[in-house]
DNA sequence: TTCGATGTTCGTGAAACGTCGAACAAGCTA
DNA sequence: TAGCTTGTTCGACGTTTCACGAACATCGAA
């Protein structure tokens, strides 16, 4: 499909990190990522049109949190634990605790009992 | 003037707090507080009308990052530090750490040369 | 009481966001 | 080739956000 800009790691904007996860969509993604899977497209589990579900990992990658890989016509997607690493260091780890205490994305799943 | 909704510990939402941090005008006032004093009002210097400083202002507080006191004619506002620790452990220390890597709301400040 | 200072609220407008369905592009498969 | 699947892109729509100036309310000071 096309180029699928991804930040370089020194280009991470916090601002844009923190838009990114201000929608429980997104926050939903972001948690069913953290394992450090990479995950198929299509094994994600969404309450929204697939358009909308582009729309939202494009925003995940644009603010670099995540990694589209494509192959054929699927589309892989992980979340970029080490460049947040180091970029800044600490934040998802801490952010991940405060989804789950707050349980924000829970909406948000895998397709029927995969897990790993 | 009035009510000036806090929500309480329990009711501090992570997505709105996500949301409230992803404008640098809010995380350069996050960032003048971070010190752990209470500032009044008008010692806040920011780069925009005071309605729309007290737009932020009110965005922060809504989402419960900021307490604010009032004093005759006069506002006070401080972070909620330990309520931000208590409900979401570690989330500001590293958001504070990450504003700084990204140098991100540094046009936020105080009037003069008030440090403390 | 009148004035000035301080913040809030309101009305407005521009921009961004979240959502959808439809159309499209690209690669498998038959 | 034709058809299916997968994901992106394109309006369109309504909501929310950010920004401003103007008007208002409140309090302290003159």
């Amino acid at each position: 499909m096309q180029k699928a800009h991804h930040p370089e790691l020194g280009e991470i904007a916090l601002i844009e990190v923190m838009a990114a996860l201000s929608d429980p969509i997104r926050v939903g993604l972001v948690r069913v990522l953290a394992d450090g899977h990479e995950r198929g497209w299509g094994q994600l589990r969404a309450p929204v049109a697939k358009s909308t579900l582009s729309h939202h990992l494009r925003v995940l990658r644009d603010a670099g949190l995540t990694r589209t890989r494509q192959e054929g016509t699927r589309c892989y997607v992980t979340l970029r634990g080490e460049d947040l690493q180091a970029r800044f260091p600490g934040l998802l780890q801490v952010v991940l605790s405060a989804m789950e205490i707050d349980d924000v994305g829970s909406q948000v799943g895998l397709r029927d009992g995969e897990d790993l």
